[in-house]
DNA sequence: ATGAAATACAGGGAAATACCCTTTTAGATT
DNA sequence: AATCTAAAAGGGTATTTCCCTGTATTTCAT
């Protein structure tokens, strides 16, 4: 049996070449393609045709490749997702990363470094190409220069963050003015993809920032 | 060394009768008394004199009781807390166990048993009365009538309420209104003295309701 | 020294949250 | 049938949060 692959990108040509090229593989085949990940979540919800692996684009309307990797690796942790993005900075492939996926391509990648990747997805969990891994190894070295790093004041804050208190309070507390703990807030919000308070609560417990 | 007990009631008639109580007691000496939980939590700061118990009323100005229990078994755990109250309700004296007090006693209670409450907290780390057992053995079977205790379904809340859902979202979740959402909300806030969401999804991952 | 960052701070506005208090609905009790 | 009760829903408001943009000041590398 052949593994089954979902295609999602809002550019028609670009999913329906890469849903070619995928068919021309002796051991994949397409299930569906989706314009966004909102329909990818939908059609998997009333379908219940689930894939083992979703080539994902990263920018899409409605429903991004970070927020839809983030569902599926909460609700249907089984299915694979490979990035398949023109964006190669630093900061987005660490957000897919994070999100959960377990490759990131470049959009000009060729045929043959594209089903290398999808075999090594299904057979060892992963596919990172030297970019990827040297954004990884990077992560963890250029403490200093690395946007989507934590800084110590940040840290700070997220430990205070995670009480009853105030930005207000907080920034008594941090001798701080309640608009720079904002601007600190917004700037975790956007390295960790967080919506509100409560998403950076739990990764705070979850990363061991704050142990409750 | 005998122990050092505070006093904080904000009735000074009565502090001063249950200061000279413990003063006659053979193993307890009154370090000093305090009008109110703030001014007991300023006292501990400025002057370092740290009790060895606190007779803590629950019925004061500016800080509670409760509130005061909570800052104290936050802050400073060894310090036991004895509560001292005229409320016999279930729901305060839940409120206050729950707080980390080690005891609760009732206002009028016998110079004899003030004295055991306090040897019996030092030395066996807790004192409790018939009623405050009965309490404590109906907030586990009542569940029905128990004010004090979780529902089901605000259990259901708060395994969603850890999310970055709003409480729209977790309304459609739940097959309710947002206002039913917000009423579970104010309810646990009332039952669990939190302040705001951030405080429920710590004491949900404390007590394992939510585990991350 | 000079432009490029990171840092601290601010304003404004929309959305969400928190905190009131009241009413409706539906079930159970008597 | 009348009554009581809990759950659900609504209304109003102040505060907080979120998100955007913009501006001095400091720090740093070239």
């Amino acid at each position: 049996m052949k593994y089954s692959v979902v295609v999602v990108d809002d550019h028609n040509l670009l999913s329906q070449a890469i849903g070619g090229l995928v068919e021309g593989f002796e051991e994949f085949s397409v299930l569906y393609t989706c314009k966004n990940g909102q329909e990818l979540l939908d059609k998997i919800n009333d379908t219940k045709k689930i894939p083992d692996i979703v080539l994902m684009d990263v920018n899409m309307p409605i429903l991004n490749g970070i927020e839809t990797t983030q569902h599926l690796h909460k609700d249907f942790p089984d299915i694979k997702v490979l990035a398949l993005s023109i964006e190669e900075d630093e900061k987005t492939i660490l957000k897919m990363l994070r999100a959960g996926a377990k490759g990131y391509l470049m959009k000009d990648v060729k045929k043959a470094e594209l089903e290398k990747a999808l075999l090594e997805v299904m057979e060892k969990g992963f596919y990172h190409t030297n970019t990827v891994t040297k954004v990884l190894v990077d992560s963890l070295t250029d403490t200093e220069n690395s946007h989507l790093v934590l800084k110590d004041r940040e840290i700070d804050f997220i430990k205070y963050a995670c009480t009853e208190m105030t930005y207000r309070e907080i920034a008594e507390k941090m001798f701080l003015s309640p608009k720079t703990v904002e601007g600190y807030r917004d700037a975790i919000f956007e390295k960790l993809n967080l919506r509100n308070r409560t998403g950076l609560v739990i990764y705070a417990i979850k990363n061991k920032i704050f142990i409750p």
